[in-house]
DNA sequence: TATCAACTGAGACTGAGTATCGTCAAGGTG
DNA sequence: CACCTTGACGATACTCAGTCTCAGTTGATA
């Protein structure tokens, strides 16, 4: 649960109207926690009974990922899901409990792409790289339950 | 271009049924280059005039995948595809103008992996690299035109 | 507060993937 | 070889994520 603020003074750097709805999908993703879909953020909008159109928070979610505060993430059964986060390129640990993720640097990402690119040949362009386990306080629960 | 006898012979040591669709399917996979999606394959059939449901064609693909004969990648553009591969744990670079893949180990990651769970406190279960670039021969006939 | 382009919501549409079900054939058995 | 069992098949209907269209609305700016 992070505050709004960052996303909406993306918006408006980038000259992008400071809408209604734009602002309840930006609260809608800071009251989440982990990787969330775009069914997800319509089911919450309904529960709460806040207006906006299904279109809408597909539109949203791309202008957001297009501004770098979300991000798509492919989890291990192919489904597509959605995470809050720094505008800097980095990766994204995910618990395969409770969905929770965290940012890393992973520092030693340059270096394995570089040995790719000499033993293939190719021209690294970009990479995705997401790393899947069960985080601490997960891990501390499972223990206590044991 | 690879010959369908190692799936084949997998589906028979898995003690599968081999059946003239899976043999086909099998066939269509290895006239492929690169990665190819589902629809990929039933546009081929059809064309082929060969006699294989859609339905088909997506429980063979996801049987192929548990067998490690395939494996699911994700695009940059958000499309799932599936390429041909050995069944040993492997990453995927894949050229973003041709769409051939090539596997490779990545031998850094492991140390990547352990410096992330240092840091994060997860246990890290499984991790998923995709490494994307314009390969050798793209690179060649790029650089003959220009 | 008037203007206008950017934005919105409703709803139709598309296409991937799944479920169902009656039929068929692979492969083991006698 | 003929039979039988059961896994696999194709057709088809269905679900659901995501996109497109378009008429109506709203936020920024003058």
């Amino acid at each position: 649960m992070t505050d709004t603020s960052a996303i909406v003074t993306a918006l408006d750097l980038a000259g992008y109207r400071l809408t209604e709805p734009r602002r309840v999908v930006a609260e809608l993703i800071a009251n989440r926690d982990g990787h969330f879909s775009a069914a997800d953020l319509v089911a919450d909008a309904r529960q709460g009974r806040l207006d906006v159109g299904r279109a809408t928070i597909f539109r949203t979610l791309e202008l957001f990922t297009e501004l770098h505060a979300v991000e798509r993430v492919d989890l291990p059964s192919g489904d597509h899901a959605y995470v809050e986060c720094e505008p800097v390129h980095h990766h994204h640990v995910i618990c395969s409990q409770c969905a929770r993720t965290t940012e890393v640097e992973a520092c030693g990402m340059p270096a394995v792409a570089r040995d790719v690119a000499r033993r293939t040949g190719f021209r690294i362009q970009s990479h995705r790289l997401e790393l899947f386990g069960i985080c601490p306080d997960c891990q501390d629960a499972n223990g206590r339950r044991a």
